[in-house]
DNA sequence: TATGAATGAGAATTCATTCAT
DNA sequence: TATGAATGAATTCTCATTCAT
């Protein structure tokens, strides 16, 4: 049964306890128990436990992001297009939400995974596009705190009631603003 | 030689090697050697691991955040006052920079510490005193973005050149007129 | 080589040196250095050091006392049927001679085993089923060390020359000396 | 305050803790807080862990088991000494009760401690005195069951509601049937 | 007559990983 | 496509002991 598709069922229950418990306090025993498959299964079809995330990192956010990344880079350097990235900024992000809370909730133990460069570059090449490196430092902040915003809310907004969706479009909202108003700064 | 402070040492070693790497990533041996000192040593000032960190966020946290909490009571629930709240909060955060770090960037690990629940609370009830629990959503995002904005701007422009200061101050003006902004949209 | 009884052999081993040396004193790295595994190995087939003897304790003789209680307990209570009691009891003893000589050796720490509730009910349960709880003192105490006297004369006969089997015997023989005289007394 | 008897002090404090939770489980920060003290000053007092249970076992027990012997040496080997041994013997148990008791529950712990040979020797010293070493099988367990049943009875009739003097003066009538039954046997 | 600070040795336990089957 | 059995390295923690003051 189940044929085929354990390797993305290891992936996923993987990215939720790590996203849950840290990466390091989640034992490949414990995936593999809540699997009902044994730890040594989890070698069948991943070299390494890092590898684990890292493929899953790949398949759920690589192509995408190139897209968005390919997308942008065709695009006049305008208000609108900024605004435009935020928007499917956000919409990856709901895609892809355990592996963005993972990431956003264990930031001192990506450093040191593969993974981690990875993502930093993939925040700075964003920022580059959405901000100016000669702007005022507020304005940095701005654009910064607007992905931040992004990449939080999902989670920040836990304890309030509404869907995803709704909360992806309120982050968007503030995330744009801020993105507007960093723009703006740089006339 | 260097008699007396050897507690203070401790925490502060393992914070910033906590904040580096990680909390479960940074063992005692690291931290032990690090100082010179034996593991045993550890345990005569503290009782666990945990209870250094748990220390240190007390020493360093618990009496400015208890005072800026105390004073915010006392005073109208006016914009002027959040923004003011703002202000005394992101020195609090300057004067504690290790620790911050350390919450923001291992939030899945916080989550299983006895801190973990302390340092929820605390940005909740920051969060009950800026924010209007029946505005509209993207108000609820500006105010927890105002918070985290001035958590992440700290390590965030780590590759921005400027001094801890200005960042600072860049953060809290990015903060509080996120926290304006809310406020407006609230009458 | 040596498949499947690993998990007796771990037992055994561990029974011989708790009993020799005491529970504390005995490390696991002992155990396997003598089995010549890995202490790792240990811990592959049982989850505590305490879960080695637990095992034990229950491999060795659950099933023969709880057939020793229901025998009895469908038995009149007369004299024959206690002597017969302890005749039994005493052949259980021998066939898990380790496992008690490390619990009479060991009580204190027992005490603070989960197994050592268990053993101490045992024997109150025993004793139930030999005594008169409105008998004299002198009586109560035959009862007692009529028990005492068959968990102790395996080791403490350890320096006269003869085999188990007598030794048993002859212990038998006493212990129920003792109890007949109880019983007498309470008529 | 509590001048010059800080030395008997820590002695019974550890000698109720050695019996009660086992030599190995009982540190010497247990006993040093229950006194409270420092664990350092256990240390003016005494050279090692092991120094105040040897210090103990002298101080309580040295003297009176020799006047015990040595009274003993001088009486005809008969029955009425024997049964005066016991006498004698059981009254010196209950001024020690606490070290009897460790020394009953601790027999495997005490096997490596300098102590235990010496507790060793005692009883089989005593034992030659009251039993007929080329006497049947039986009638030594009869005596050393008499040893037994003593050292055993103050902790076995835990649950007995009667004061220590009547429970010494039972098991002193057991004991000392036991060993008329063995002499008797010897005729 | 004590204490504060520290050490060295060792304990139990956990974990990612390997490999023959 | 898996599993059972095991390993080696590390970790947190505890303890008896020491010594300058």
């Amino acid at each position: 049964m189940s044929r085929g598709n354990t390797r993305q069922r290891i992936q996923d229950v993987a990215l939720e306890l790590f996203a849950e418990q840290g990466y390091e306090k989640t034992s490949l025993r414990e995936i593999s128990e809540r699997l009902g498959v044994t730890k040594a299964a989890l070698y069948y079809h991943f070299k390494t436990k890092e590898d684990i995330l890292t493929s899953a990192f790949e398949d759920y956010s690589k192509k995408p992001y190139a897209e968005l990344i390919e997308w942008a880079r065709h695009q006049p350097s305008t208000l609108e297009t900024k605004l435009e990235i935020m928007r499917r900024y956000s919409e990856l992000i709901l895609q892809a939400t355990p592996l963005f809370r993972f990431m956003q909730e264990n930031q001192a133990t990506l450093r040191d995974l593969k993974i981690g460069d990875d993502a930093k570059q993939r925040v700075f090449s964003l920022l580059d596009l959405i901000r100016d490196k000669d702007a005022p430092l507020a304005d940095q902040v701005r654009c910064s705190s607007a992905l931040f915003t992004m990449h939080a809310s999902l989670f920040t907004l836990a304890d309030v009631d509404a869907d995803q969706e709704e909360k992806r479009k309120a982050a968007l909202e503030v995330a744009q603003e801020l993105v507007t108003s960093a723009h703006r700064g740089a006339d």
